[in-house]
RNA sequence: GGAGGCGUCGCCUAGUCCGGUCUAUGGCGCCCGCCUGCUAAGCGGGUUUGGGGCUACAACCCCAUCGAGGGUUCAAAUCCCUCCGCCUCCGCCA
């Protein structure tokens, strides 16, 4: 939800945003028009009310034929006052609606456009030249195959299309690089967190998941109003809900553990076959709280969080900056760390981070005390590693011609000091 | 899953049975000032949050806020309903 103050004062900035977008100004013609009625109504609820409470003071005091008088005049205000405030509930409602459609308000330096207008912003590490060395690159799918690594027909006879396990040097893969993640995020003063997966209503509502397309990527318990997270930011960005955070205290910096789940609706037919997209994986997400005036430089800083775990494991990849209308409704810039895959001889998503300000925590009601002063805070979510994805990545660009797959040096140290994951068969 | 108890403006707490003088009591903590060689003590004052009006986003006035949302009533912290959370006991379980 964006500042009312904002809306109020400066609505060409938000115009001027959504045209970045490539989105509607209706919604902001709409939410100012809203602002309006509902301070009217407040105005006339209020009016009523405290000549009403007036009214109830003489009441009590009076007693005998002037008290049934006063009662008398007194109860028709009363209607009056009934009609006035459910009249400022609903304008109150018309105007929370119309604020939530609008989405944040994009940095000056997101790149205008939709998702084709992305801007490459670096590329770090080169490619494997496999031709060069003289044989065929196998698949994440029959390297995780030959590894006893990834069982995708049992994940499939299981649990259906899009799921998998992770057996051998797969789990032994998942628990390293969590590990790795974790120890980098730990010395960078990040406290650890393993997070609920499973969340109650108003923490996926307050993230603003249920928005968009109503929630369809969401999974929802059957009978109860609990909800299966697509990220632990979901848990992250509703843990200080209701608070009002100490100053000193930022910025608060967490790294979280969480099964991810994913309906993927709408992508059918993308990414159908190995690990790529699927239902469900564990992922360490970054989680900031901090200042407003602070976001763009901690934004920075949880890029250049990423793109350390990724040179550490040794991997192509290149920084993308998205354009605005490919951005969530909560963010104002994203950027994206993508990796080289070498049997798709292209760069796909691995890490995302996003500055979100004070979009989410207008909503969920998380606020910082500075001094004497109350005011916002921002919020900032980046992937440390989403472990599939990671997993396709090092066994496709780490691999040999007799199908093992070399280490990145930082994560033997996790592995037992093992250097090569040798296949177990053809 | 069953039974019972509880939720007051940072923390603790009075008030809830019997609705109006609750503009919510008192203590602790914290802030400002006074006093005192310094410190402590003492004395005086302040200390929920959100919104609206007016404006310098000051002061001031108003409205809401006693876990949340509804209801009854001229009037709700107080009565009724629903939900949420916490605690105790039983059951079950890792």
């Amino acid at each position: 939800m964006i500042d009312p103050r904002i809306l109020r004062d400066e609505p060409d900035r938000i115009r001027a945003s959504q045209g970045k977008r490539g989105a509607s100004v209706d919604v902001v013609d709409r939410a100012l028009a809203a602002d309006t009625a509902r301070r009217a109504a407040i105005a006339s609820f209020e009016e009523k009310r405290s000549a009403q409470k007036a009214f109830g003071k003489q009441v009590a005091q009076a007693a005998g034929e002037e008290k049934q008088a006063l009662l008398a005049q007194v109860k028709e205000l009363s209607g009056q006052v009934k009609e006035l405030e459910a009249a400022q509930g609903v304008a109150e409602e018309e105007w929370l609606s119309a604020l939530k459609a609008i989405p944040n308000v994009v940095a000056e330096e997101t790149p205008p456009g939709g998702e084709d207008d992305f801007v490459v912003v670096e590329e770090v590490g080169t490619p494997r030249d496999f031709a060069a060395e003289g044989f065929e690159p196998r698949d994440h799918i029959e390297l995780g195959r030959i590894l006893g690594a990834i069982d995708l027909e049992r994940g499939a006879k299981v649990s259906g299309s899009r799921f998998y396990f992770l057996t051998g040097v797969g789990a032994q893969l998942e628990l390293a690089l969590v590990n790795m993640a974790m120890d980098q995020a730990r010395n960078a003063g990040f406290t650890q967190v393993i997070a609920p997966s499973l969340v109650r209503r108003s923490a996926m509502e307050g993230t603003g998941y249920l928005d968009q397309g109503g929630g369809d990527d969401v999974y929802r318990l059957e009978g109860e109003e609990m909800y299966l997270v697509g990220t632990s930011e979901v848990a992250m960005a509703a843990y200080h809900s209701e608070e009002i955070l100490d100053g000193g205290s930022l910025p608060l910096r967490y790294a979280a553990f969480s099964p991810c789940f994913r309906k993927e609706a709408g992508s059918h037919g993308k990414d159908t076959k190995g690990i790529i997209r699927v239902h469900w994986f564990d992922k360490v997400e970054m989680f900031i709280y901090t200042t407003l005036e602070d976001a763009p430089a901690e934004h920075q800083r949880l890029l250049a969080w990423e793109k350390e775990f990724l040179e550490k494991l040794e991997l192509a990849y290149r920084v993308v900056d998205i354009a605005a209308g490919d951005l969530g409704s909560s963010a104002i810039r994203k950027f994206d760390c993508e990796a080289w895959i070498p049997t798709q001889g292209k760069y796909r998503e691995l890490t995302s981070t996003s500055n979100c300000t004070d979009f989410q925590t207008r909503r969920l009601d998380t606020r910082v005390r500075t001094g004497d002063r109350i005011g916002p805070v921002a919020t900032l979510n980046g992937t440390l590693t989403a472990i599939t994805r990671t997993i396709v990545a090092i066994l496709e660009t780490h691999q040999q011609a007799d199908g093992s797959v070399r280490l990145p040096k930082a994560l033997q140290p996790y592995f037992g000091g093992v250097e090569v994951l040798e296949p177990v068969k053809q």
